[in-house]
DNA sequence: GGTCACACCTATTTTAAGCCCTTCAAA
DNA sequence: TTGAAGGGCTTAAAATAGGTGTGAC
């Protein structure tokens, strides 16, 4: 049965989003400052530049220059408190100049939501999936396009795929306890159906997170400051490719400053890799 | 022989078939406008001779590359491919929402077997009619699993009379 | 001489002093042959070959016909493409190079087919060479989603620097490829090519500043800009022309702008609303109105201005905001903070958003369309020009409240088995199975 | 020609914005 | 004839795994 409900319910390590977690105090990020030479930066290696990299550097640097990123509307980030009681006023004149980009120490005060979360559990036992798409009402198996029985639950809203082998896949919680108790749900329905099946190695593999910086993004010169990162091709997405080296997170980019991260272990590897693009962003919001 | 073009048109043949006719049309009314290709019977790719002609005494001069003026010939480069594969779901009726809910009530989240009871859906339909509508109304959707003893019944008595009649 | 072509067969080769080499060439499938055999890799291109494939001594056994087929593919490509022979060269080896790399030995053969168009696309960025994606896409008969994904992993395996074509690398070709010339096109549509690309730059840098340019595909927007600057320039007579008898004008090829008419006429009125935008701020037209179906006749003056007038409309835009939120003051402000985004205690629940259709809830919610609009204070009211997808939000996702769990919870017998189906409900069920599939 | 070791299809989830297709309604 | 609207595809990640494509040895 619930042989694992004693486990702690999150083992990966919790973390807290940037000053999300602790109402009253002031912003603080847990993650390393950026600048610390392990985050992507804008490139800078001199080495195996080749003449077209070195004008694009030179032209990417004297357009950087040339942007004024001297307005913008963020305001001093103060923590928000719970209730939604809107703790600051937004200038009314969005002129305030502001130092040029990369505050290396400071938080965006933007928390990514956690959109999806993968996860798999080995149920212990060789499964005979006929038997299971026979007897559940929830589920559907169709060996010859794919030979997994496919079952939703309604509470956490998710999907699982379960194998013959015994080895379960779960998609679809918005968060690591809500995956976890799916899994166990979904490992009482087959216990139920008869079969010994045990809870092992649960693991969240893959975690999906979004969020919105609020101003606009120039892709097209994220693109070429970044292009060791960046691959952004308009003709197949509208979207930039970033793939980050630490954490290893692909980040998707949107010319409305829209955000989606994936790739993630943990929680926190999303957050990171926020607060380590944000900054680079700054540098490309430009409006008008 | 297996070659390369082969093993392509294997994969998508059906669309080369369009492409196809709308080259030949092509060819029939701009000759110099698009160096152009043929597809041969096998799906092999084949410059047309003319077009190639053309190319070869308009070479003859200084080449364009090589001059780096781009002004020269232009022909396809901003030809777009669009060989996309879309799948275009006719909508859904009312009448056959309802029947959609009924089906689902009666053999749950098997989209396998609810699109053999809807002949002109296909397994993808059904499933992306039920993530639509489990965004839209997902009330109704857990209605209908709750219901599932009375669809139960229901699918009992249209099966027993007339398991053949189904909302289309 | 070569009496046929060694790899399709063809007896249709013919001598070929293309680019001042000598050579024979097949005509059917464009494969350069030499003495009865492929003259393949350019071993000459001293470009550091990883593998030196197939040591020069055993050319003829070795290759494999897909190789030597892909050879063949890749030269008509560009000679299809029009490329000079050195950059044909270029491409011949980095396909050698690609289709030897340890991340291709096991790929299917229309990968690897696909992979002869990376090559071919990729010596063409490097060399500015304006061919889009599409192109190669339509050439190969696979659809660019294919060619994208091959063409990132050919990159990355290969250490290819990317280098996209910018859509000002494209322009200029993209204009002289209609026929508007005196003798092509009656006098009133005729257009100097040089003209032509001049007003449609100035029409693609106005777009690239307010945002119309970035996440969208080049080519739609080209042909919204050319036809805006065809028109603008003799816009009495033009105006009345539609984007398709413009293009039939100017005997633009229908496979070009047929699929993509739809993001043209979306261009076309992104720009438009941008000109109008522009042109309210002439000082001239005080009090006239500027709407995007008599625009056209004031681009001229709009673009010789439209550094100030952009200025001016910013600053007028942002004056105006001031002084409705000074009157509007004292209410509060900016909720911007509340969004589900933001900092929360408890980020997961996000209390305003309190879903009323619960599962449970037996009526429909008939809240339905509730925020279609964005709200009062949301941050791109700050500003005149951003990109349209911010500025038409669709429904703001309603995140029903996630239960907050720890994921150690109890879970009821009865759930459980409410996912179990009954012994009747499991006979029928194989009935209507048994009977479905007689029936087919 | 068989083994070996890959590739890669089917499938699941989720967000982002754009494209491309069809259908249907006003001009 | 024109648009608007709606639906489904594109991109990324990750696990699961049988069957088969692919080429070297």
């Amino acid at each position: 049965m619930e042989q694992n409900n004693s486990l702690p319910p999150f083992p990966q390590g919790l973390a807290s989003p940037p000053g999300a977690m602790t109402p009253g105090l002031p912003l603080f990020s847990p993650m390393m400052p950026y600048g610390t030479g392990l985050t992507p930066q804008p490139v800078q290696n001199t080495n195996s530049l080749s003449l077209l990299e070195e004008q694009q550097r030179q032209q990417q640097q004297q357009q950087q220059q040339a942007t004024p990123q001297l307005y913008h509307s963020q305001v001093s980030t103060t923590t928000a408190l719970p209730g939604n009681t809107p703790v600051y006023t937004t200038p009314l004149t969005p002129m305030t100049p502001i130092t040029p980009a990369t505050p290396a120490s400071e938080s965006s005060g933007i928390v990514p939501q956690l959109q999806n979360i993968v996860s798999t559990v080995n149920l212990g036992c060789k499964l005979d999936l006929k038997t299971i798409a026979l007897r559940a009402r929830n589920a559907e198996y169709n060996p010859k396009r794919f030979a997994a029985v496919i079952m939703r639950i309604r509470e956490p809203r998710t999907t699982a795929l379960i194998f013959s082998s015994g080895k379960m896949v779960c998609t679809g919680a918005k968060s690591e306890e809500q995956s976890r108790l799916a899994a166990r749900k979904y490992a009482r329905v087959v216990q139920k159906l008869g079969f010994p099946a045990k809870f092992l190695d649960f693991k969240i593999q893959n975690m999906v997170g979004s969020c919105d910086v609020k101003f606009p993004i120039r892709l097209e010169g994220l693109v070429l400051t970044h292009q060791q990162f960046s691959s952004y091709e308009p003709e197949l997405f509208p979207g930039l490719i970033y793939r980050m080296i630490k954490p290893r997170i692909v980040l998707l980019i949107f010319v409305s400053g829209k955000v989606v991260l994936t790739g993630a272990k943990v929680r926190a590897e999303i957050y990171e890799a926020f607060e380590n693009i944000y900054p680079i962003l700054k540098g490309f919001r430009k409006t008008t | 022989a297996p070659s390369v073009q082969e093993m392509v048109v294997e994969d998508d043949g059906h669309e080369e078939d369009e492409e196809r006719i709308e080259e030949s049309q092509l060819g029939e009314e701009e000759p110099l406008l698009v160096p152009r290709v043929k597809v041969a019977e096998d799906g092999s790719l084949i410059i047309d001779e003319e077009s190639l002609t053309v190319q070869v005494s308009r070479t003859k001069g200084p080449n364009p590359a090589e001059d780096r003026d781009p002004i020269f010939e232009r022909g396809s480069t901003t030809t777009y491919s669009s060989f996309r594969k879309g799948t275009y779901t006719k909508p859904w009726s009312s009448g056959e929402t309802e029947m959609f809910y009924l089906a689902m009530s009666m053999v749950g989240t098997d989209f396998s077997m609810i699109g053999q009871l809807f002949p002109h859906r296909a397994r993808m339909e059904i499933k992306n009619k039920f993530k639509k509508e489990e965004r839209n109304n997902s009330w109704r959707i857990d209605k209908a699993f709750r219901e599932a003893a009375f669809g139960f019944r229901f699918l009992q008595k249209i099966n027993g009379e007339d398991p053949k009649r189904r909302g289309k | 001489m070569p009496s046929s072509c060694p790899e399709c067969g063809s007896s249709n080769v013919v001598e070929d002093d293309l680019y001042s080499q000598r050579q024979w060439v097949c005509v059917d499938c464009g494969s350069v042959v030499s003495e009865g055999h492929l003259t393949t890799t350019v071993s000459d291109e001293t470009q550091g070959r990883a593998v030196p494939y197939h040591a020069s001594t055993e050319v003829l056994k070795k290759p494999c016909r897909n190789l030597i087929a892909g050879f063949s593919r890749v030269r008509a490509l560009c000679r299809i493409l029009r490329l000079s022979s050195d950059m044909e060269s270029a491409v011949v080896s980095l396909f050698e190079r690609a289709y030897n790399h340890p991340n291709f030995i096991f790929v299917t053969l229309t990968k690897k087919e696909i992979l002869g168009g990376c090559c071919v696309l990729s010596v063409c960025r490097q060399c500015n060479w304006p061919v889009a994606m599409g192109t190669i896409g339509y050439l190969l008969g696979v659809d660019n989603a294919a060619l994208g994904t091959v063409y990132r992993e050919f990159t990355k395996a290969l250490n290819i620097e990317i280098s996209t074509i910018g859509i000002m690398d494209m322009l200029e070709s993209f204009c002289y490829d209609f026929k508007l010339g005196p003798q092509q096109v009656e006098e009133v549509f005729a257009e100097p090519p040089q003209r032509l690309v001049d007003r449609t730059s100035a029409l693609i840098e106005l777009a690239a500043d307010v945002w119309i340019v970035t996440g969208r595909q080049p080519l739609p927007l080209l042909f919204a800009a050319v036809y805006l600057a065809w028109q603008s320039l003799n816009p009495t007579v033009r105006m009345k022309y539609t984007f398709i008898k413009f293009c039939k004008i100017g005997k633009a090829p229908e496979q070009s702008w047929h699929r993509s008419r739809d993001s043209v006429v979306k261009r076309l009125k992104e720009l438009r609303d941008v000109l109008c935008k522009l042109g309210r701020e002439l000082p001239w037209l005080r009090g006239g109105a500027v709407e995007p179906n008599t625009v056209v006749p004031l681009v001229d003056d709009i673009l010789k201005n439209r550094r100030a007038l952009l200025m001016r409309a910013v600053r007028n835009y942002e004056q105006q905001l001031q002084n409705e939120s000074q009157t509007a003051q004292t209410t509060e402000c900016d909720n911007e903070l509340s969004d589900s985004n933001r900092s929360n205690s408890h980020s997961s629940k996000t209390p305003e958003l309190m879903d009323p259709d619960q599962a449970g809830c037996e009526n429909p919610p008939d809240k339905e369309a509730t925020d279609c609009q964005l709200p009062p204070n949301h941050w791109s009211k700050k500003h005149l020009f951003l990109p349209p997808c911010v500025k038409s939000r669709k429904r703001r996702r309603v995140d029903a409240p996630q239960l907050e769990v720890t994921g150690d919870e109890e879970i009821s017998d009865s759930e459980i088995e409410s996912y179990i189906r009954s012994q009747d409900e499991i006979e029928m069920y194989l009935k209507v199975r048994k009977e479905l599939k007689n029936k087919a």
